[in-house]
DNA sequence: ATTAGCACTCAAGCCATTCGAGTGCTAAAA
DNA sequence: TTTTAGCACTCGAATGGCTTGAGTGCTAAT
């Protein structure tokens, strides 16, 4: 028998754990010696298969559920398994069409688009799909409105240059200068039009002092109005769809990580944060412009700790306004599903800036 | 031994019936003879027990699930339990101070009044709660606002006397004049304020011709943005909470049953519609104003037929403008769930009443 | 009309057993 | 030195028999 190399030896023992994830991805059973041995991969005997599995195992890339049993990747073999990932371009091509021609039709309002968009991600992975709306903390106001509801109250209405429309009562105690309505108005509109919802609040109230020191009335009106209209609060939806679709894995029999994560899936707020929390980080997965790859335990909730997260931005001209993507379980067939969600996250942002007028950053 | 009247015995028959629904409420577990024969509800050895019961299954109100198992109510027994409720009115009065707590604070605005109120019941209950918000179709026209987006595209902005805002982007081929805006508005308010929802754009187009027969260009823009905005197409939204609880119930270990229904929990427009059939039809249970109880067949969609649902009303004057209540297993405590749907009904309404400015029909 | 008594049923729990998939080690083969 | 065959061993899962006990239905006595 020739001596191998030891960079071979390496090279060997990737391609076995790749098999071996490979298998149990599909299947969602433990691999044992002989299935690998079987294959046609690598022409090895079951005996040492089982060696070099020995010594994945010692290096924590595949466990043993007990002693005789097959191996099971551990988050760490996934992980690497994700990173190794090259088989992309191939897949790419035949499911584009696909992708398109589910999720095309008619959208013209970004509400259509988010389910549109989470119900497609949900069908085509067979798992639950999750979009983030733009958030209002990252787009800018484009214009607002200001309509009177009764002599007490009116009502804000705020567009964003992400094409989001958020309103909002305002309230008083007494009743309203109805004629200062349409000055107001105007003046708001001129001063904040293109500030980023983020800071228009504190920046107009600093700054309100100036605007029209003659008249108390309408400083102490404007001020109300800016403070309840861009009171902070509400953070953007997020669209789920398929949540049933866990409960049909058959990992999650066993009912009480389930609970959980339903749990988790239910408090759609919560959710919601953890999604954004990583908005701006950088991902871990290199190869693809932007499609992130968490697995079981790196996830910051441990509620995610038995599934998968693949998720990706979508942008207005080149800001980051939101996140897709799908959750699913850790042997999930990761290309495919990193492909999905790439393109999902392209055909957004293609209907995005469509609808808000292409990109004029 | 003294002979007991006809009437006596149903009675007698009636009360043991009672005595069984309630414990299997409280513990899950098929009732035995033996069981009741050891409380004091009846006195009466369990042989006897035993002969009654076999009556009961005769006709229908109770089942074995195996030869050797107590009894199990049927849903016609909980129908029957629900219609003979008395005991409600002890415990309207403890409750009400808590849900009242529970629920008080910080409502301004539609939506949170619903996310509030769902989140209520599935917290007192225990089970899943919805609300279905205010349907556009109940509700008449009280203001509208055009917006101008871009020289293409404007948002209609309509704001109903339920207090929901809706808004709708309204996009032309070419540009529209602009000029006209202003005097469309006006019209569109003049003519439309107080007409519900339902029929303003039929009865518009209807009348279109007359407005402005001079103005060519008017009328085809009014028709335009009459279509567009008041186009049929989203009914009300459904708040729903507590999803997961469901998954708690021991009864739906067995998981078949329990995946359809996640499913259609998950479904919301599919529960939305369902629930909302049964806004105008009269309900089944008397006592109460208006809360009704669906017990498992009797719901509309067979997958619900392992629940019941509890539902009421909540009005805006008084015209029905919503429903709400929870959904739970079979064996809840319909006398509980009944005072607390009953109550959050009568909350909601009297929230939504002091926000839109009182009944003012 | 009620009840005590008894035979009977059936689910559920509890072994003990078997089966088989899979391992780890050792010694032989390449 | 690396690979492989062989073998003993382990452990989970499935199987089947046995027992237990809760609960019934019937019959005969009260």
């Amino acid at each position: 028998m020739r001596t191998l190399s030891p960079i071979e030896q390496e090279e060997r023992k990737r391609r076995l754990l790749q098999a071996v994830i490979h298998q149990f991805i599909k299947t969602g059973k433990p691999v044992g010696s002989a299935f690998i041995a079987g294959g046609r991969a690598l022409d090895l005997s079951p005996a040492t298969i089982r060696n070099v599995m020995g010594e994945l195992e010692r290096e924590g890339y595949l466990t043993h559920p007990h002693t005789s049993a097959g191996r099971v990747p551990t988050d760490k073999a996934y992980r690497f398994y994700v990173d190794s990932l090259v088989d992309l371009q191939r897949l790419a091509i035949k499911e584009e069409e696909r992708i398109r021609q589910e999720h095309e039709s008619k959208i013209r309002e970004i509400e259509e688009l988010m389910q549109s968009t989470s119900k497609t991600l949900s069908v085509l992975s067979n798992y639950t799909g999750f979009v983030t709306a733009p958030g209002i903390d990252q787009s800018r106001l484009q214009h607002m409105e200001l309509i009177p509801l009764d002599e007490r109250r009116l009502l804000a209405v705020m567009v964003s240059d992400t094409g989001v429309v958020k309103h909002r009562q305002v309230i008083f105690d007494g009743r309203y200068p109805r004629e200062l309505l349409e000055p107001l108005e105007r003046t708001l509109n001129e001063r904040l039009r293109g500030h980023p919802f983020s800071r228009v609040r504190e920046s107009l109230l600093d700054h309100i002092e100036a605007i029209h020191k003659r008249q108390m009335d309408m400083l102490e009106f404007a001020r109300h109005v800016t403070e309840e209209a861009f009171a902070p609060g509400d953070v953007g939806e997020i669209y789920l769809e398929g949540t049933g679709n866990i409960l049909s894995l058959p990992e999650f029999s066993g009912q009480d990580d389930l609970r959980q994560l339903v749990h988790l899936l239910d408090e759609r707020r919560a959710l919601g944060d953890l999604i954004r929390e990583d908005l701006d980080l950088p991902g871990s997965a290199v190869r693809f412009p932007a499609v992130r790859v968490k697995i079981g335990a790196e996830n910051r909730s441990p509620d995610l700790k038995n599934v998968s997260l693949i998720s990706s931005c979508y942008t207005i001209g080149n800001r980051q306004v939101g996140v897709l993507g799908i959750i699913g379980p850790k042997r999930m067939e990761y290309s495919r599903m990193m492909n999905l969600v790439n393109q999902m996250a392209q055909a957004v942002t293609s209907a995005l800036n469509r609808m808000v007028g292409g990109p004029n950053e």
